[in-house]
This record gives structure tokens, sequence and C-alpha cells, in this order.
DNA sequence: CCGCCGCCGTAACGTACGGTACGGTACGGT
DNA sequence: ACCGTACCGTACCGTACGTTACGGCGGCGG
């Protein structure tokens, strides 16, 4: 399940973070319907540029797919004095954070076009994706959720299905209708009130202090 | 929030229903790819008479769209006897059948194309399939859950939020993990284990026997 | 100063596909 | 028998876009 992501040296030169910025930029704005002539001049480089540095426009747009990715690096949870109060806290941070991602419109424009992809040939967007969306919360979330079993404050059998759980009670029915275009605003307040609402329903299921 | 989708009188005769499930098939075969050419040679019919009939390509896409939803037509639950047995049986089949149209290959390309169209100007098949997908789901569960709540069963103050809890627990990462493309096997028993596993999570959360 | 290199801007090419036009055929009505 | 209608198959047109090629220009080593 451990896929390559990053590939090794990026070697990316500033100019290119630019070009794959604009393309990010372009891909928010129109979607799929982005043209290389478009990326060319949005980023005032030539079209020749752009084939030496990425092949086609598939390799330009796995390429900003991989440069967003880099970007959103994760903070890792630090488990110093370690109680309920902390879990709670990491819990609802965690969902916080990651409704906030989500509801941006990067989020919502990549996972588009990937999305697009996954129905084509072309299945490499919607790995990276994937690897970098779902598995990488999986990846994020997990130590914390085996720290709260290890110190009886979680009980579950299989991480994953307790992940899984807290994935659906964080994210709901949110991603499929911002990709399917429902206008739905989330405002911090709000958000702050699902993470909250959240958090409190999984250590209800989940929580040692409750039944099973 | 209701939104026309029936045209009231179809009026779609039995070549063009024979072309729409052709469209549905190439659909599901090459997504968006789908060509005008691709559906009338797989159709045998003319082009002319695909745009006579359809008007243009989105117009058949979404004559397609609308053709699928209304195949797929709801089953009411009758509320007769109706005690903690019959909710929990009724939550489970919901979830169940649920889950099953979700992993449905057709369901999948729809979305999938639907998802694509929503990053552009066309936010047609957006609208339609968040009608036929959770939105219709929330119709067709809310009569249920106020119905557990009027007999003493659950206890939410919002309908809407119990519905989108509901939601999380049966759905998860289920739908983006299918349509980014990853390989997700989702057998019968799995799937009824996942649907009874998310009913009694449900009726933790808000059955009147629990605490809250 | 000179030549090389990387890059910009733009023109050009090939192709795929949406959309249209037209000839040919079957059929039902008169 | 004749006509209108509906439809199939196919050829055709226009365009958009991916991809390539080329001229020009600034910088840098010699």
């Amino acid at each position: 399940m451990q896929l390559a992501v990053d590939v090794g040296e990026n070697a990316l030169t500033e100019r290119q973070k630019d070009v794959l910025d604009a393309a990010l930029a372009l891909l928010v704005e129109a979607g799929d319907a982005l043209t290389m002539t478009s990326v060319a001049r949005r980023a005032s480089c030539s079209k020749e540029s752009l084939y030496k540095w990425f092949g086609d426009r598939d390799g330009l747009l796995t390429a900003t797919v991989q440069w967003q990715a880099s970007k959103v690096r994760a903070v890792p949870v630090n488990p110093e004095a370690f109680d309920l109060a902390s879990l709670t806290a990491g819990l609802q941070r965690f969902a916080s954070d990651w409704l906030h991602v989500l509801s941006g419109t990067i989020s919502v424009a990549l996972n588009r076009v990937a999305v697009g992809h996954a129905g084509s040939d072309k299945h490499d967007l919607g790995v990276i994706v994937l690897e970098n969306g779902p598995f990488a919360m999986a990846r994020r979330l997990k130590p914390l959720l085996q720290l709260g079993r290890n110190t009886g404050l979680l009980h579950f059998d299989e991480t994953d299905e307790a992940f899984r759980t807290f994935f659906g009670l964080v994210v709901r029915d949110v991603q499929i209708r911002l990709l399917l275009g429902d206008r739905l605003e989330l405002t911090d307040a709000s958000i702050e009130r699902d993470s909250l609402r959240a958090t409190q329903q999984f250590l209800a299921l989940y929580g040692a202090q409750n039944g099973h």
C-alpha cells in the first residue's frame, strides 16, 4: 500500500514551480478544459518549454498534482502527556483541518480532474490524489488512534475500520456534494461545529467509557 | 429544493431508450471520452437521429443520466406495525441498497462524468446526479427517521443532521475511493456486514435507549 | 567580440470530434 | 402506383487543441 509519491529529487526549478502554480490556478478556473496554450500564456512561457519539462499534457497534469501534494505536508502529533483531552483535541483539530482542505477550491478542482481521468486509461492522477487524500489522511490519523487504544482511551479491533468510521463522520456527504457542484458554504464556525460533533460521535462509538 | 427531474412526459420511444442504453454502456466503458459517432455505431443509428432527438452532445448526456435515474425508483417503506426491529431492518436494508448502487459500474461512471462536468460551465449533469443521488437518498430516508422519532425510537433535533450522519456511517470513504479508481471489491457479504455495522452505530448514536 | 544555450513567442501541422448535409431505403397512408 | 416521413450510413466541414518547428533574443563562457 506504500506507493511512491515523491519522485525522490523533484528537481523543480523555481521557474517550473511558477509554471505549475499557474497550471493550478487554471485548473481551478477551467477544470479539465485547461489547454497547453493557456498554461503557456498564463505562465509567460513557451509551449516548447512545457513539452521539454513535462513531456506531454498528462505529464504536466501529473506534475501539477504532485506539486500541490508536496505543498500540504503533514504536521505530526506529538504524543507527550497523552490523555482524553489531548486525544479529543487531536481528533477535532484533525477533522477541522481535513474539512478545510476538502472544501478548498484547489482540492475540489484537483479531485474533479483526477476523478475524470480515472474513467479513462490514465489512472495516474486518481492514484496520486488517492494517495495524498484518503490514504494520507489514514496514515496521519492511525498513529493517534493507536495511541488512544494503547492508553486505554479507545476500544476497537481494526484500526482501519475505526479510521474509516471517523472519516465518514467527518466528511459525510460534503465531498461528493462539492464535487457535483452543490453550493455548500462551509464557514469556519460550521466547520468547527462539525469537527466537534464528529469527534464526540466517534468517542461515543469507540470511547472507553461507553459500552462495547 | 424540489427540482424537476422527470420532464413530465419523457416521450421516449423504445428506439430512443435503446439508444440511451447504448450510451450508458459506452459511458461505463469509455467515460467522458464517449463520442457521438461511437454512440451512433453502437446503437446502429445515424448521427442525424441523435442530433434530432437530443439536440447536441450535452443533451444526449443529460437524457442518458435522466434515463438511468428513471430506472432506479424508490421502494417506499410501509409504516405498519413499526417497532425497533422494523426500524433496524429498514435502516440496514437501506444501507445495503445504497452501497450496492454506489459500487455499481453505472453509478461510478455517471458520477465520474457528472463530477467532470461540474467543473466546467455545464452544471446540469452535476445537479441531476446530485438530485438523484444524495438528495434522493435523503428524501427516501427521512420519513423513516421521522417515524422513528415520532415513535420514540430515535432522538435527534434536526432530521437533516441525522440523515447526514447515517450517510457518513454508510458510505464512509467508499465512494470517493471508487471514483478515484481504487480497486475496492465490495462483496455481498461485506456490504451486508457494513450495513449492519452502520445501522448499529447509528442506533448507538441516536437510539432512544442510549444516552443523550 | 563570438558562438552556444536556454527560453520566449508564434506559426504551422495533424488529428479527432462535434455538428451538418445528402443519398438511399423501408414503410404507411392515399 | 405515388408521396411523405423517418431513419440509416456516410461523407463532409469547421474548429479546437495537442504537438512540433522555427525565428529571435538575452546571457555566459571563451
